[in-house]
DNA sequence: CATACACATCGACGAGAGTGGATCTGGCGT
DNA sequence: ACGCCAGATCCACTCTCGTCGATGTGTATG
């Protein structure tokens, strides 16, 4: 019996809304709790080796296809497109796709806004 | 029974010897196992809410005392001493025992070692 | 010395996250 | 139409972490 089921998100990859980032510095006045929680949301997708590493790589060329992740990142196929998930559901990657595969590129105004965060 | 203990750490506050931050910017060159590690370290002292409500706190101020962080916070005094801990472990914060108190400050440095190695 | 207070440590509990095998969906080639 | 492949989803397992009551340690004060 098959369950009925919605058409495939079209979320993890769209550039369209993902989690806003407006915190001021916090070096500067203390952060409220909704801001706190909001930063800690990006902290914690940078909170991981694995994830890190897979930034580094996506940020260090023009774009990267997700195959060619599991090798470098020695983790499994669902791990890799967990991790790409949960990056780019912050906006911090953006994936497009092209025939079967998923290209991915760093989005470095997020970076910059997660730099002007922590106090830049 | 009671058993033999040290004499007490002289650690979560000590300046001293707490975990370096040598880590590249990750926009450059792909970060290597070690430095994911060690970044991921920093990131996940950052990735919870009360923490980063602490540090903005402290922060914000020339010094703070831990007691006076329970009421804002809105977390009991063994948490409260369980987060600062954490964030003095890694240099983030930096403590002074004066009398019964300790007073916490920022260490600027640290956070703008942060925002390099963020691809600043 | 006794008391009060600030902070650290211990122990236990519950929630959440990283991981990968199995499976499903969808695009491509023959 | 069939098989192949890239990627997403499901599910279960394990482990880590935030939390706080109880307790220990150390310092000041009467």
């Amino acid at each position: 019996m098959g369950t009925v089921r919605e058409p495939r998100a079209e979320v993890p990859r769209a550039p369209g809304r993902c989690a806003p980032l407006t915190v001021a510095p916090l070096t500067g006045a203390p952060l409220s709790e909704g801001e706190a929680v909001e930063l800690a949301r990006f902290m914690s997708a940078l909170a991981d080796p694995v994830r890190l590493r897979l930034l580094s790589l996506v940020a260090s060329r023009d774009a990267v296809c997700s195959c060619e992740l599991e090798v470098p990142l020695g983790r499994s196929q669902p791990t890799v497109s967990h991790h790409t998930t949960v990056l780019a559901g912050l906006g911090l990657i953006v994936g497009e796709r092209r025939g079967r595969w998923v290209w991915w590129r760093a989005d470095p105004d997020r970076l910059a806004a997660l730099r002007r965060a922590l106090g830049g």
